[in-house]
DNA sequence: CTGTTAGCGCCTTCAA
DNA sequence: TTGAAGGCGCTAACAG
């Protein structure tokens, strides 16, 4: 369905007796234009409804004026808040956004990639897929020079821009809460080791441990994919195993939520507070649980920084493109945190 | 920052020995085209990787291949799984999606139907704000022909098509389902009376009660905003009226959520499950509350039929501009329903 | 400070 | 069934 006509820079050149360059100069802001001239021209397109017409110039320029950005699922709170951060910025700036869901499987994230990349895209923000294991498909933009950040789940394969949360200070903050608590024996449920972001919390973690002279029991300590059902089956073999934690620190917020309802269908009393990371921008955590501690972090603010970061290279405001921005983190202790959690 | 320069069709063209508009319309497929020249063409594409330029086609073609999507909030479950939809139907069709946030405000409203309509969208898919109580921006599409179909909270004033769920039917299901649990005294929180949402499950709610026999209370009819504190407002004015109902049927998830809260919190047995619809998909509603009975409809199936739609009417596959499809809801029942809320 | 000219890559008449 | 030519609207040299 073609479009009737629109007004063009000519329309304008025309009404004001000028030529098309000089308007076109005019309306982006070229200081070779005089004033005079740049306001005539501004109120002539205003009067006359002018419309830039975005495609003629990107096929001139071959900027597409258009980000991608790669997540795993757009209906976890901590994703649609960073869109909307990575939308505002992006807007703000001129840029559309193009958003693909990997679905956490690296096959979807290959077929994102070449998705992206035939859009032409200026530049890529990504959180990989937690079983993504060699990052061979981001090389279709690097190869082509076009510029990647990646945040949150990061890669460190890539010589690109980062924005993370600061992991090891969330996962030290949280076990160093639980032992203020009076807790000793302290499981930590974590992620795949191949993501900095797990192995951060965990370092975080067992430095709270050492700082406090508190024995670290390896048989505490489990890797899990972090899904529900595994979240579950940990907290079978935790609460019910002959020697149960105080408390468990479980690295995401649905392996906390699984051993939260876990515990409660059994009957099972955890002792202390759940603690658990990345989780407090959940619009329902306060439903869920009133007296879980959490560990906040903006998806709304890593998906700023990272747009800031990538817009910047983009247009080559900065060479560097190797920066790390680690965001800081905060516990967020929920009142009445010692009744049990329910 | 400019590319390297890419491969066109003249490239496929000279490497072939044939014109430029021959390999255009053997990679469109046109029927003018011998099979054995589109063969040719396809496979040379293939070995010297060319990639379509979508901006230089849409240039010349005025189509920019671009839906536009206006939602009040992609942090919200039902909203992201129908950008899921929507996405992927996109896509699929060769089409890019931009998604625009109104955070449920008129004012911002307006401003996503700028942003779309100066970038030139194909089409445009939208779900009013809460507050938006006249339509005037949206002419800004249908002025210039540019299709509409709004989605779950729809507009009747403007001649568009639409997609919703079968809200009337939902309503009705909810309070059916109260009252075979034995309820008589069922009070309803329904929603902004300008959307027909929610006319649509009070009417369902009605029919239901009088099905029955049952009395209808005005004072147990109560219009919320249907936000969080709203929720809490009408709890406390329920609940602890010196006549309560037996139970309470909700018109979106905030508002049971709110009055689940609310009655854990203050010690108050509701006697019957909460009803509510528009809830079953929210991934966490079996931690919030395991004996709230929903009512189910897909965010997903939604964005899809509405895509569908569009796609339809942008391709004129068909004329027909005010078709409204009812996509239909279930009950869904959880087990242990007869337990408290918890 | 402003105008002229020549494309960006593709599609689409028109002619063969 | 194919080719030639022109132009979508804008920008970026190159000339003044």
């Amino acid at each position: 369905m073609k479009k009737e006509s629109n007004i063009t820079i000519h329309d304008i050149a025309k009404a004001l007796g000028i030529s098309g360059s000089t308007v076109s100069r005019a309306l982006n802001n070229n200081s070779r234009i005089s004033d005079k001239t740049k306001k005539a021209v501004r109120d002539m397109a205003k009067t006359l409804g002018y419309q830039p017409n975005a495609l003629a110039s990107n096929l001139r320029t071959s900027c597409t004026n258009t980000i991608g950005v790669i997540i795993p699922r757009i209906s976890r709170y901590f994703f649609s808040s960073a869109i909307t951060g990575i939308e505002e910025f992006a807007r703000e700036k001129g840029f559309n956004v193009i958003i693909c869901q990997s679905n956490d499987q690296k096959e979807r994230e290959s077929d994102c990639v070449q998705t992206l990349f035939a859009s032409r895209v200026d530049g890529v923000i990504s959180s990989v897929a937690l079983n993504t294991d060699n990052y061979d498909h981001y090389k279709t933009f690097t190869n082509k020079n076009i510029p990647l950040v990646f945040f949150d789940r990061v890669c460190d394969e890539l010589e690109t821009s980062k924005v993370v949360v600061d992991d090891f200070k969330g996962g030290f903050l949280a076990a160093e809460h639980l032992i203020s608590k009076g807790c000793k024996r302290i499981a930590h449920i974590s992620g795949p080791q191949h993501l900095n972001l797990y192995i951060n919390r965990l370092q975080g973690y067992l430095k709270a441990m050492r700082k406090h002279n508190i024995q670290i029991d390896k048989d505490q300590i489990i890797e899990s994919p972090l899904n529900r059902e595994d979240g579950l089956a940990c907290a079978k073999k935790l609460l019910e195993s002959s020697n149960p934690p105080d408390a468990i620190f479980a690295a995401n917020d649905t392996t906390a939520l699984s051993i939260i309802l876990y515990a409660k269908d059994k009957g099972i009393r955890i002792p202390q507070d759940l603690a658990v990371v990345g989780f407090s921008n959940e619009p329902f955590s306060e439903y869920l649980s009133p007296s879980l501690t959490t560990i906040e972090q903006s998806g709304f603010d890593v998906g700023l920084k990272a747009t800031e970061l990538l817009l910047d290279i983009i247009q080559n405001k900065t060479g560097n493109r190797q920066e790390t921005i680690v965001l800081p983190v905060r516990l967020i202790e929920r009142e009445s945190s010692n009744k049990l959690p329910n």
